[in-house]
RNA sequence: GGGAGUUUAGCUCAGCUGGUUCAGAGCAUCUGCCUUACAAGCAGAGGGUCACUGGUUCGAACCCAGUAACUCCCACCA
């Protein structure tokens, strides 16, 4: 028995996520049914619950719970992603906290740190999944770095190796130099940075050029002059434009275009770089811009990636002045061990005392940073571990294409196809602790084999060299671990453990999975290579559907950061507003891949519909049945079935087409305005003073009770939790054990009788007409009216009486073949409604209104007539809109004829 | 620099194959109501040159071209 004036979910909430966890109706195992899996984004082992979790998962509870009261064989996969990058950063940080330097470590203290920190913190934001309604099978719930699931990535990298998909090589890679690491191309988050570009003046050496090859570090210095006896003259330097001054130390020529006149006497020179002294080349490439900067380019093979292939193409020394974390080392002779940004600074002052700084200018440039630490990203030559791209993007690009797998919405896959297209070779090796391990072993020789375990490893190494007494001693374990994508990329065969047993029930039931819930903005880190190792391993796809959601921003339009502290804590939102009111507040305002705006105001407008919804159920917990009644309200129960009908459809066709938004407002339409307003206030019982109960008659109680319980099962995926409280009230009767909305079945798209309900509409139209009456006359809404009709339609309005009466408060209605003289009247449909008034009637007012209405139709008519007068509309429009034109007229001719009557009536 | 998208009421968005489901919804606003389910509510109302300019068509928010503004993705110009 309810008697609370207003829901409160709290306890709701826990009493009944707790029910669902202990009649596990969560757990799902392979059978007979039709399965619906979706696995989670697994979100950062040590993240925090922030607003776009709440959108993404809100989603996908959403699909599994509806899935699931579909009868098929729901099944969420919940779990967490090690995040090697991120999460190791975070160590390292509180490490550092305590006083530990990672440096001190070795691999198996930090790692133990490391697991221990995880145990804490990890996990955290699953606790508050379940706080939302997150309906996972939580047996399942898997981390990436799981024994089970570390060796499948192990088997997978050993799989490609062997298949040389994946290959070691020296190449320029992106240094994280804070997380002293190489990161991949997608992890590189380019940004507009103001910066100076300056301009520094290099000596022109007078001798011939000097060879490249014999070009040595710190070799070839020109002592003998002395810097204050230096000719700056225009003929004795030439001058570069760079925005990294710091590296000019690393040096190893200067580039002019071969065709630009201005430098023709440079040809076959060498310069001198400034503060160091040492001669470098100049060389000739059109690579460069003549009309960028000076038309002269320093070339810094070991610090740019552009220079280190111009250095490649022209036989360059690679001189490497920069140390992994960023400082500068004995390379650079000067400014030894100062950061790179600190350098910058004191080196531009060092070229002014010295003369060789020309100039200095604002400069806008793109500066890539580090997706996970924010770090300026610095190119950088290195050894690394390559997965080739090109052939398996080209099949999971076919996918995409041929709609095998939907992106939702489309719009996407212009940009999958576009990136797909023009991918390079992953790095996929990190200089990391915290991750796979890569298993690659090297041999004292130098070789390496690659192999699942040492054991193994040391087999092939026996083959390899030929060596019996080869030992594991002998071997070394690569110290680089995997991108964290490399394993999360094999997330939905992997927790299926279907990369080691690739046969097993559990994968064949429910791979592939059915939707993909997750942001744009990982389309390639994850989705795509999901798709590839889909492809590669089990020749299948991931998933059909990958629904794209927008990146939840403020009312502002800024995205929502912990740095601008616009994001609100969603633990307590829920706590405000009910996680019911809060699931739909993120419905109500995310379409589908467009961002979307988050205002507090759509959670209380969810809150406000919970509300609503409860009080509906108040209103008919006062009612009792009384056998002796007769049901008089067959039509409203007629109408509104068919009405429940009407949206069912709607709603089945907004989910089949992933429009939630719209299943959910059509949902929140059909209980508000069709439910609570008019079908209740229609068979609501008039009240009786005294009675504890209202008394209704047994049919209308039972319909109206089916309706509720319909309702409730609709707006279950919604608002699990509301409606599962009131599911269990005892108005419904006993309730076994087991018999819970959250695996109620779906109501059937029943019968539409849309005779009945067009009809409903008039009388709708009429009602809100008799209020209008009402409001703009100022009559109290208690008094009743007497309302005359002139039916010019096929309606018949008495049978619509029961309807008319209780909510317009009429208490006649009259048919009648003339207009009520001296009466207010309007027109719903085509048919012609007076109001008896006591008052006097403004004449000029009403002749006034009527001479409006004539005159709008009129010009309708006109318009009408035209177009039927048009030949070539004739012609050309289908039929039915043709017919459509010929109603249009018909009616708005019987209209104008109403008008017509009236104003004569009135003698205007 | 290349590509994609968006632009409809104060806000957030629908508008499907061009035609009365074509100018819509929810929220917000305004007016009147503490009417026995709900003031977290009820009844009603007012808000729009469909970004702009042309074109196609009997007919354009919708198709085409151009313009503008914003957003996102990709890209090595020092």
């Amino acid at each position: 028995m309810i008697i609370a004036k207003t829901y409160s979910p709290k306890e709701a909430e826990e009493k009944w996520y707790s029910y669902w966890l202990q009649h596990n109706f969560f757990r799902s195992v392979p059978d007979e049914r039709e399965p619906y899996t979706i696995v989670i984004p697994p979100p950062n082992v040590t993240g925090v619950l922030h607003m776009g979790h709440m959108l993404n998962n809100t989603i996908q509870d959403v699909l599994i719970r509806r899935a699931r009261m579909k009868g098929k064989n729901a099944c969420w996969v919940p779990g967490t992603d090690h995040a090697s990058i991120a999460t190791e950063a975070k160590v390292v940080a509180m490490l550092k906290e305590r006083g530990i330097n990672k440096k001190d470590l070795t691999r198996e203290e930090f790692l133990k740190y490391a697991w221990e920190w995880k145990e804490k913190y990890g996990g955290i934001i699953l606790e508050q999944l379940k706080k939302l309604g997150a309906s996972c099978d939580w047996e399942r719930t898997k981390f990436t770095m799981d024994d089970d699931m570390s060796e499948a990535v192990i088997d997978y990298f050993v799989r490609l190796h062997k298949q040389g998909l994946i290959y070691r090589g020296v190449r320029m890679v992106n240094w994280d130099p804070q997380s002293k690491t190489a990161v991949s191309d997608e992890e590189v988050n380019r940004k507009e940075v103001n910066q100076k570009l300056y301009y520094i003046k290099y000596r022109i050496s007078q001798k011939s050029k000097v060879k490249s090859q014999k070009l040595e570090i710190g070799g070839t210095h020109d002592r003998g002059e002395q810097l204050s006896t230096l000719n700056f003259e225009p003929s004795t330097y030439l001058t570069i434009a760079t925005t990294r001054p710091e590296t000019i130390m690393a040096d190893a020529a200067i580039c002019v275009n071969p065709n630009d006149e201005r430098y023709l006497h440079l040809h076959g020179k060498s310069v001198f770089i400034p503060l160091i002294n040492r001669e470098i080349p100049v060389i000739l490439d059109d690579y460069v811009t003549m009309d960028f900067g000076t038309g002269c380019l320093k070339v810094t093979p070991a610090h740019d990636l552009n220079d280190y292939a111009l250095g490649q193409k022209h036989n360059l020394p690679i001189i490497d002045i920069l140390n992994d974390d960023g400082t500068l080392n004995e390379k650079a002779q000067i400014l030894v061990g100062e950061d790179r940004f600190a350098a910058r600074k004191k080196i531009a002052v060092l070229l002014e005392e010295a003369g060789a700084l020309a100039k200095t200018e604002d400069y806008t440039s793109q500066i890539g940073f580090s997706e996970r630490t924010n770090a300026v990203i610095e190119p950088k030559l290195s050894m690394q571990w390559f997965c080739k791209m090109q052939e398996m993007a080209k099949p999971a690009l076919d996918y995409v294409l041929n709609g095998e797998v939907k992106l939702i919405p489309e719009k996407f896959i212009n940009t999958y196809r576009h990136w797909m297209e023009n991918v390079r070779d992953w790095n996929i090796s990190r200089q990391l602790w915290w991750g796979q391990q890569i298993p690659a072993y090297y041999l004292p020789n130098g070789e390496y084999v690659v192999a699942k375990t040492i054991e193994e490893a040391l087999d092939e190494a026996k083959l390899k060299t030929q060596n019996p007494q080869l030992t594991t001693a002998d071997l070394r374990q690569e110290d680089d671990v995997l991108d964290t994508w490399f394993s999360s990329g094999l997330w939905p065969i992997s927790v299926f453990d279907g990369v080691r047993n690739p046969d097993n029930a559990e994968i064949n039931y429910y791979y592939p999975t059915n939707d993909l819930v997750t942001a744009p903005e990982i389309l390639f880190f994850w989705v795509a290579r999901m798709i590839m190792s889909g492809h590669e391993l089990r020749g299948q796809k991931p998933f059909s559907n990958v629904y794209l959601t927008g990146i939840v921003r403020d009312k502002q339009g800024r995205k929502m950061s912990k740095q601008l502290g616009n994001s609100p804590d969603p633990i307590e939102l829920m706590g405000k507003y009910g996680a019911d009111g809060v699931r739909v507040g993120m419905l109500l305002c995310s379409p589908a891949g467009n961002d979307l705006m988050f205002d507090e105001s759509y959670c209380e407008q969810g809150r406000n519909f919970a509300n609503k919804i409860w009080n509906a159920f108040k209103l008919i917990q006062g009612w009792a049945v009384d056998e002796s009644l007769t049901n008089t309200n067959q039509i409203a129960i007629e109408w509104f079935d068919s009405r429940f009908n009407q949206a069912l459809a709607q709603i089945e066709d907004d989910f089949k087409q992933y429009r939630l938004s719209e299943a959910l407002m059509a949902t929140y339409k059909l209980v508000w305005d069709d439910y609570c307003a008019w079908y209740l206030e229609m068979v609501k019982p008039v009240y009786k003073p005294g009675a504890e109960k209202q008394s209704i008659d047994a049919e209308t109680y039972a319909a109206t009770i089916n309706f509720f319980q319909n309702i409730l099962k609709v707006l279950h995926p919604f608002m699990p939790f509301l409606t599962e409280e009131l599911w269990h009230d005892e108005l419904f009767g006993e309730r076994g054990e087991l018999d819970c909305c959250i695996v109620a079945q779906l109501p059937a798209i029943g019968e539409i009788n849309s005779r009945l309900v067009s009809e409903i509409e008039i009388i709708q139209q009429v009602v809100t007409q008799v209020r209008n009456v009402r409001n703009a006359k100022q009559l109290s809404p208690k008094e009743t009216l007497p309302l005359a009709v002139k039916v010019n339609s096929a309606i018949d309005y008495v049978k619509y009486q029961p309807i008319i009466k209780p909510l317009g408060n009429i208490n006649d209605v009259s048919l009648v073949n003339e207009a009520l003289g001296g009466a207010v009247n309007f027109i719903a449909g085509t048919d012609e409604f007076y109001i008896a008034l006591n008052i006097e009637i403004d004449v000029a007012a009403e002749c006034e209104r009527l001479k409006k209405e004539q005159e709008y139709l009129l010009g309708f008519l006109k318009s009408v007539s035209a177009k039927l007068g048009n030949e070539r509309f004739m012609a050309n429009a289908k039929p039915d809109i043709i017919d459509n034109e010929l109603k249009k007229k018909a009616d708005a001719e019987s209209k104008l004829k109403t008008v017509d009557d009236n104003l004569r009536s009135l003698a205007c």
